[in-house]
DNA sequence: ACCCATCTAGAACACGTGTTCCATGCGTGG
DNA sequence: CCACGCATGGAACACGTGTTCTAGATGGGT
């Protein structure tokens, strides 16, 4: 491959400056003046060759339609079954007092929310991205859990879990739903919250529906 | 606050849908067409409520310059580069009573250990990559920040942290690190554990030394 | 009926903006 | 010197695109 040019250089470093201080990428005119380029098509030539080289994406005849890409020439957007990163749709909201929004075999309800958050397999240890969705954490009612509120939680959907795995669960009469690790314990279930300096929660097992596995949670500050 | 439009409704479900699968904002024309309106003025009738109840951002007289905003007015899906992949070195431990290995100006010890986690920008929203590392948990000694044994925690090195922001803190007599938001205050630091039902500590400034800023935290279960 | 705020239409205007064409330099290798 | 690929300048073209103006519809409230 071979190196770019200095001018080339100039664009792309524009090109990630520009993007910092905006929402939107430079037009062609912005780069021209931003690199002190003579010409828009002296700029044009010089995108069309990063082009190539697959360090920008162009969307033809549209404006400001340019993408930038990281060095590796990866998009790393699309797709979450060719490389490392996949990306969740965050379904909602998650909360005291609200069940979780589980998606059903038929109407995935995944076009509620185009939201979403790309995270590395590294993050969800490799499970299968398809049947994964992630949640917003909303309040403090999950802190026992070790969540505080503005988390991200991914969840995978099932109706059982193994003893001591994190699962959501709904507690019927309470009309809630909490995040604990979940034990049988014969005609009842003990809900054991992470933290270990708290004590554990005992319901019936007719009263606890389990939504979900707790896969990840990611905290952003 | 007034309830939308069903037109504005349908605005914002295209906006979002549009952004799914492009790399750029819509055109006044597009949203003309996806949403089938009979005028562009009044797609910029219903684009100029929309901003005013803070639920898009736009630049004006720039092409395309409409970000959209979720609910509570923050950044919801950033179109650009946001699924980049970060390679981060985990440096070692965390453990109360040992301070933290903080990468020095010069070696930054970085050939020490080459296990890695890989993040996506969305994780560390947006910082510099360059200058960060992770960490892995041991013990229960951070659980009233909420961080558990086995978590990943992702550090920014520095010597200073704003009010509130949480930090690992070297505490010298006690020769350990703690993780806390920090509050100076006068001759005193206030070390406030994230678990709101904890009490604060007290110690004094010189005995508390910043070690650097917590960044993201991430729990695989 | 009347007024008024809200919303809708259609069209035109004025730039914004990607694209293209052509002429011109600048090196390298024959 | 010439031919050739590569890079540059300048300009014009053709749409793309945000904005604005005017006129009309709609729907309460009085």
């Amino acid at each position: 491959m071979k190196k770019l040019s200095d001018k080339q250089e100039r664009i792309l470093a524009f090109l990630s400056a520009f993007l910092a201080e905006h929402d939107y990428p430079p037009s062609i005119r912005d780069i021209q003046a931003g690199c002190a380029i003579s010409s828009t098509s002296v700029v044009d030539y010089n995108l069309k060759a990063l082009e190539t080289r697959g360090r920008i994406r162009r969307a033809r005849e549209i404006s400001r339609g340019i993408v930038l890409l990281d060095e590796s020439g990866q998009d790393a957007v699309q797709s979450g079954n060719n490389g490392a990163v996949v990306r969740l749709h965050i379904l909602g909201t998650i909360a005291a007092g609200q069940p979780l929004p589980i998606p059903t075999e038929e109407g995935l309800m995944v076009g509620d929310s185009d939201e979403t958050i790309s995270v590395t397999r590294d993050v969800i240890s490799g499970r299968d991205p398809e049947s994964l969705f992630a949640l917003r954490v909303k309040g403090t009612s999950m802190i026992d859990a070790l969540i505080n509120d503005g988390d991200i939680v991914v969840m995978e959907p099932t109706r059982d879990v193994n003893d001591g795995e994190m699962a959501a669960i709904y507690l019927k009469a309470e009309n809630e739903v909490t995040l604990k690790k979940f034990y049988r314990e014969g005609a009842r279930v003990r809900l054991q919250p992470m933290n270990q300096t708290m004590d554990p929660i005992y319901t019936a097992a007719s009263n606890a529906e389990v939504q979900g596995r707790v896969v990840t949670a990611i905290r952003s500050l």
